[in-house]
DNA sequence: CTGTTAGCGCGTTCAA
DNA sequence: TTGAACGCGCTAACAG
């Protein structure tokens, strides 16, 4: 294992002074021109690549842009992450992506890593458990700025970006009544997060609004997966009041529900309508297509980067709360 | 903006001096006990964190592995990227991902970045089209461990992981055949890429085997998606002799294709046999279930990190050419 | 146009 | 047990 090339081994190499190879490399213009071509050819020759440590240690910000969600086996944060890489990549940054997995202690020793290593920026959707939020309050203390979007911290001050869970819920629940749905069950996650909370919200909403009888929110604390549906729709169904309608807050969950209903004869929509969050790559090919609540990750992508653009270049400054919010759409199919 | 505290800041404050802070802080038994309970309290107290890029530079690796892959929407990859998490997590790294979204210019631009930062090690799965080494071999010069899985570069000497490819295709191939199929096509990627050049030659081998008088490659050369798929099967369908089944390399191909012939009354699979590289989440929902081809991402997983683990061991050298195969499996189902 | 010098934050000598 | 001094690779301020 060779050592790594230095400026200053390019110096004495060339018989100039380092700093005149820091220069030359970063074309400075006082620097002559026969010195720098050949300060850049040598480079070029033996793989010379900056050490940014070096760089940063004195102060200056890397190009890397840190990027952290609870998995990117979802097609809304995988999506993400491919619109944001994109956009980044075109301003001249490099997006690194963290999977927390839904682990508040990963979520922590990922945010330290962050902070140990400088990043320019990073932007966030949260652990499902995630409470304390001291360590993305650290993460202001150093600077770094920082932008939640969809799971954020409601309590922090910092730019966000989140989507219309509260109304698009309430919306859903609505659209199954009028369809003449009247036992609508709610399937959605843990309340302490922000969006599994709204999304209940709009659920009782609607459900106070056309003052139905039946109302049955099911909270699901395991991660949420196709297994995790099948057993819920079981639960569900031998209870005294059975559902004939179900807001899911997971497509993983919902592909359960609907294995399950297959299995015991339930029909989709007759029996049991179905809303989802969320898309599938394959949503086209499944019989009944099902009616689902698409949410603009393209947008939010957009969003998010504008905003840490914006806290990058101090036009929004740390400790700011920016709050963006995107509208999620009802696509209409066949599940109810 | 508050400037992050530094050993020298506690140690101005606890008067000692800083080296003894560094001391206390890496629980260092030759200091006074007092002493480092008051710099680890300090410490804790104002959010002390290591500024890494000082301690790199001073030549110790850091924590972080870096993982880069051509995208993550596709379940092959996301499966891996977790289980990677997962791994590297419980040994104490943390993986950053890079996604290349197949462009091999951004492959450069994230290599570069990996050598500035001096990550520990590197496992890569090549974007597409990417033909050039030059990139990975310069990680190489810096001492980078590296270790490749699935799209590989053939002529590097370093540490892989590789699918069975020619086999299992040949099989696929195969089994189509001795299910009374007669026009076997195969859709797959460029051929300068590994996977799809074995995959081809698999299929060729089987259909030179049983002697098959129909033979027809389409190689894909944009991105696979589900528009491209239907694309595929219109322009196939038109030719003289149609195929009677269909081996797809890539789940967001087969998708369109189902879609098309599901259009066209093209019934699956009495009209047309199908299997697929790689599965869906919601395999088992799709009408009629489809013939796959399972790839065991666990064991890709724990097999790259366990030879990227020797290599930063130095157990493996690097330059040293290590190669492990892993069997994927005909999964049967309805559509064949 | 180029060299000198200092310092970013840290860990590691060596000396006290 | 602690302090002083040095250097990792780089850039910036200053001097020539």
């Amino acid at each position: 294992m060779k050592k790594r090339i230095t400026i200053k081994d390019i110096a004495r190499e060339l018989n100039v002074h380092h700093s005149t190879v820091s220069r030359a490399l970063r074309n400075d213009p006082c620097v002559n021109e026969k010195t720098r071509d050949q300060v850049l050819a040598y480079a070029r020759e033996h793989d010379y690549q900056t050490n940014m440590n070096a760089v940063q240690l004195r102060g200056t910000r890397n190009n890397a842009i840190a990027l952290i969600v609870p998995n990117i086996n979802h097609t809304f944060f995988s999506d993400i992450v491919s619109q944001l890489t994109n956009m980044a990549y075109q301003k001249g940054y490099v997006i690194s992506v963290f999977q927390t997995n839904e682990k508040y202690q990963l979520e922590k020793e990922i945010v330290n890593t962050i902070i140990q290593h400088n990043f320019a920026g990073v932007i966030v959707s949260k652990a499902k458990d995630t409470i304390d939020k001291q360590h993305f309050m650290t993460m202001n203390k150093f600077g770094i700025p920082l932008v939640f979007f969809d799971r954020i911290c409601d309590d922090m001050q910092t730019p966000r970006v989140i989507i219309n869970n509260f109304e698009i819920t309430s919306e859903a629940t609505e659209l199954l009544i009028k369809k003449g749905y009247r036992n609508i069950a709610h399937l959605t996650g843990t309340t302490t997060n922000n969006v599994f909370r709204d999304r209940q919200r709009g659920y009782e909403f609607a459900i106070e609004k056309y003052k139905m009888d039946y109302r049955q929110s099911v909270v699901i604390e395991d991660d949420f997966s196709v297994e995790v549906g099948k057993t819920v729709l079981t639960a569900l169904m031998e209870l005294p009041q059975k559902p004939d309608a179900i807001i899911s807050s997971s497509v993983h969950i919902t592909i359960g529900i609907m294995l399950e209903a297959r299995k015991n004869n339930i029909r989709i929509p007759e029996d049991l309508g179905l809303i989802t969050f969320g898309s599938l790559l394959s949503s086209e090919i499944i019989v009944p297509q099902i009616t689902y609540i698409d949410q603009p990750e393209t947008e939010i992508a957009q969003l998010s980067f504008d905003l840490l653009e914006k806290m990058m270049s101090h036009e929004i400054q740390i400790g700011e709360l920016v709050e963006k919010t995107v509208h999620a759409k009802i696509i209409l199919k066949e599940s109810c």
